[in-house]
RNA sequence: GCCGAAGUGGUGGAAUUGGCAGACACGCAGGUUUUAGGUACCUGUGCCUUCGGGCGUGGGGGUUCAAGUCCCCCCUUCGGCACCA
């Protein structure tokens, strides 16, 4: 870029962004400047960004993660940190699957292949990861340990199986979660999910519902409100009652869940979500036929024309009859599909006055609607769900034993709670959107459940001495998709004998979802190379939990849930001593361009190896940390690395000009300077801490522009303060502009690993200014401004404001009725 | 529908406890160099102006000596959830 020789102009050396970062690669490689030490002394900060998943090479996303990050983690050991600063590969999942069938090849050659790929560009990328730490989840070491910590959730009863209505995505020919699913669709190929019934693994991700929703409250003033927001909607907590109605003709009562127990006077009829196996035991044989019919009907609607919420209701009557247990009152059952039969019991009591689904039911079957909430003037049609005093309940001159009359909302709720409790009709209940989390998958690449099958004793576990269980070796079309897994074809490994009886058994034959795999790896970091553990537990003490996580909210409830749910889990377990795993979590925006998200086929990708190639390294990260605040978007068409890079040669320059001798004390330097230096230190050092990272930038420019002008035509380029703030320039860089910081370091005279130096230490005395300029407004309008000490008194500075001329001038004929004085910024003159 | 976040120049964005709005950049304009060129350098750049000044942080009100910041109402955009009882 520069064999053209532009900056010669400056009589300088070139600036070579390709030589310097050839040159400080290995050197850098030699000096191993970012190993972890397990033993320091030092205080102890674990930062950690999310690992890849290996499809081709690092793309802009991963820049910008990387380059934010590296920013946190490099101030750490500046600040005397001993880091933890791990990176790896999240190896198993369908990219290398799809690509092995279609290359008639296995996947581990994609996915390495990859591995090795993306390994190379963080290399070239500068990033300061502890290299040492480095694994794959799709390594037999690491997913020995994912099987193991399955058995143990399995032998606490974490993990299990059951048979259910699954979300099933018919082009990846697997089940899904349901975070996985996405408005009806695959989260991954964007098909559009069926249901089908299966017996699946489940992890019991419910039993810490409550838990996972609680601790959202300590992690509030550290996690992004969005990522904690989606959370709370996720586990989608709401409180109210399960309520028995009898039924005719059955022993068993029906249990519905309503958050609305004060309305159970406005009841006027029942209904069954028709998928639920309720609906099809209910049915007399006279509605019979009527009910297979429309549960045909409804089978057929895809999930998401059941989504849209403007469907005209429909249901079948039942034919059987349910009792209000408070009122007595006799009402006829429903079978619908406007209730879910997978949220609270897949019954609900019908109160069309206080539910506008229950009122649209009503009115199209015309069924009878009465009102239990006073509405308000005016109020009309439709149902009301809105506060108000309980009438009806029970209607005038009728006698029941409870009376809600009069009361507001939240107090007749608490009333009809108290009063099912005691005549044993209901309770008052917590209810969860959230579901367990289905981890079975029936594809190739992943951990192998290690579950054994046997006629006689049911599930076995593999006993923890013969983990991992490996798989076996297919390739190619053998890993076709075909509804069941491809393990299941690889017979010789599917046949086992049981580790119980010793007779014939079955492999299971799923593997586990990739997210189980990332819910751990944070974990292994601290002890990547044991042989006997997971992890080891002393050092998971020592090093949890992570600082700083820095990652996409693409994860926030997939990933960073499943994450939270593992460590409370392995706390119970007494593994770790920690409830959450991230204490920080720093979200990054997405690198978008010209508006829209980077694809092909938009065509509007811009290739982060072009970038590095035209821009170098240094400028493209210094282009991703300015641009905006880290949590935000970044348009690519809206940023300029080539200003980034102009301003690279700028700061590097400074260090070709300093005239002072390394280690000259700055003590006797330019006053002037050495201030803007310190203040620029201490003003850096609170931006890094609390992430406003394109504002420490800001800052690094200011203090390379005030640099600039000392050199040019204030204290000139031999004043030890020079050196001072050029050094200081070196080392705030290096947290964004690592090979610039480290060449420019060498030629201030120092030895290689800018890195690993100290953040400089702030002389209090310089933060003091010399004077302030003071503002002086009348009625609050700036009129003038005056320099003075800093320590002015106040009677001092209002004296100094009414002299001012200007001043004198405009308040002359006015009359002053009151002065406010904020020394030594502000006066206030009032008229 | 419910929950949450955010609206500041031509653009990205600063302004942490109410106290100089627009830092730092991009872009643009003009200029510099024994002048091709720029990814060099310098200067200017919120809007209006009768050059006194006036206006200005989505809109409208309010509190205050003083509001981008606090309070109320409204609008818009983005994100999460959504026939969740």
């Amino acid at each position: 870029m520069t064999q053209d020789g532009s900056p010669e102009a400056t009589g300088a050396a070139s600036y070579d962004v390709a030589a310097i970062q050839d040159k400080w690669r290995p050197v850098w490689d030699k000096l191993d400047l970012f190993r972890a030490d397990d033993s320091s002394p030092k205080e102890k900060r674990y930062a950690l960004t999310m690992f890849p998943y290996p499809s081709g090479d690092l793309h802009m996303g991963h820049a910008e993660v990387m380059a934010l990050h590296d920013v946190a983690a490099r101030y750490w050991w500046m600040k005397g940190y001993e880091v933890l600063n791990p990176m790896g590969w999240d190896s198993f999942g369908l990219p290398a699957e799809n690509a092995a069938i279609k290359n008639d090849e296995h996947p581990a050659t994609y996915t390495y292949g990859n591995i090795e790929t993306q390994y190379q560009s963080f290399k070239r990328y500068g990033t300061s990861f502890d290299w040492s730490r480095r694994f794959n989840t799709s390594d037999p070491e690491y997913y020995r340990w994912t099987q193991w910590l399955f058995l143990k959730f399995h032998e606490k009863g974490l993990a299990y199986r059951k048979r259910s209505p699954v979300n099933w995505c018919p082009n990846d020919q697997t089940v899904l979660a349901n975070e996985q699913v996405v408005d009806g669709a695959c989260e991954r190929c964007g098909a559009e999910v069926t249901k089908r019934e299966l017996t699946q693994w489940y992890f019991r991700t419910t039993e810490y519902a409550q838990e996972l929703l609680d601790s959202l409250d300590d992690l509030a003033p550290t996690w992004p409100s969005k990522v904690v927001n989606a959370q709370r909607n996720w586990i989608g907590r709401s409180e109210g009652a399960h309520v028995s109605f009898e039924i005719s003709g059955r022993d068993e009562p029906i249990t519905v869940f309503t958050t609305r127990p004060d309305t159970i006077f406005g009841t006027t009829f029942m209904v069954v979500a028709v998928d639920a196996a309720l609906a099809a035991e209910l049915v007399t044989d006279e509605q019979r036929g009527a009910f297979e019919a429309y549960r045909e009907e409804i089978r057929k609607a895809s999930d998401i024309d059941r989504l849209a919420t403007d469907r005209p209701k429909t249901g079948v009557d039942l034919g059987v009859v349910a009792t209000n247990p408070v009122t007595g009152a006799q009402m006829p059952v429903w079978a619908t599909d406007y209730v879910l039969a997978d949220y609270g019991t897949g019954a609900v009591m019908g109160v069309p006055g206080g539910d506008q689904r229950d009122w649209e039911f009503a009115t199209a079957m015309g069924l009878p609607i009465i009102r239990t909430t006073q509405t308000p003037d005016g109020f009309d049609g439709e149902a009301y769900a809105g506060e108000g005093a309980t009438i009806n309940s029970p209607a005038v001159g009728v006698d029941c034993a409870l009376d809600l009359n009069g009361l507001d909302v939240s107090a007749a709720k608490s009333r009809a709670i108290a009063f099912l409790e005691e005549i044993g009709a209901g309770t008052g209940t917590v209810n969860f959107r959230l579901r367990d989390w289905l981890l079975s998958r029936q594809r190739y690449w992943g951990a192998p459940i290690p579950i054994i099958h046997c006629p006689v004793d049911g599930e076995v576990p593999v006993p923890a001495e013969q983990l991992p269980v490996l798989l076996p070796e297919l390739k190619g079309a053998d890993l076709k998709p075909k509804g069941t897994s491809p393990l299941g074809g690889a017979a010789e490994w599917v046949a086992v004998t049981c580790p119980t009886c010793g007779g014939p058994a079955e492999r299971d034959t799923d593997t586990m979802d990739t997210f189980v795999d990332s819910s751990w790896y944070f974990f292994r970091y601290v002890s990547p190379q044991d042989t006997t553990q997971a992890f080891d537990s002393e050092l998971a003490n020592a090093w949890g939990p992570i600082d700083l996580y820095v990652g996409g909210d693409e994860h926030a409830v997939l990933h960073l849930l499943y994450s939270r749910f593992f460590t409370k889990a392995l706390r119970d377990m007494g593994l770790i001593t920690w409830d959450e795993p991230f204490s920080a979590y720093l979200s990054q925006g997405k690198v978008l361009n010209e508006g829209r998200k980077m694809s092909k086929s938009l065509g509007n990708g811009v290739n982060l190896g072009d970038q590095l190639d035209a821009f170098g390294v240094d400028a493209v990260r210094l282009t991703l940390v300015f641009a905006s605040p880290p949590e935000d978007n970044i348009d690519w068409a809206d940023v300029s690395p080539s200003g980034s890079l102009r301003f690279l040669q700028r700061a590097w320059r400074l260090s070709g000009d300093v005239e002072s001798a390394a280690g000259a004390s700055a003590a006797d330097g330019d006053r002037a300077l050495r201030q803007v230096t310190h203040r620029t230190i201490a003003d850096a050092d609170e931006l890094v801490a609390s992430h406003r990272f394109n504002v420490m930038v800001a800052k690094v420019m200011e203090l390379v522009n005030a640099t600039r002008k000392a050199i040019d035509s204030g204290c000139g380029p031999a004043d030890p303060a020079v050196r001072e703030a050029t050094e200081t320039v070196a080392i705030l860089l290096s947290l964004v502009a690592p090979y610039t910081a480290e060449e420019m370091w060498e030629q201030l005279g120092h030895q290689p690993g800018i890195a690993r130096v100290s953040w400089p230490e702030v002389d209090e005395a310089l933060l003091v200014e010399d004077s302030v300029t003071a503002v002086i407004q009348i009625k609050g309008k700036v009129k003038a401004r005056l320099e003075v000490a800093p320590d002015i008194s106040e009677a001092d500075l209002e004296a100094a404001a009414l002299a001012e001329p200007s001043i004198a001038a405009q308040l002359d004929g006015q009359t002053v009725r009151k002065v406010i004085v904020r020394a030594p910024k502000l006066v206030n003159i009032v008229v």
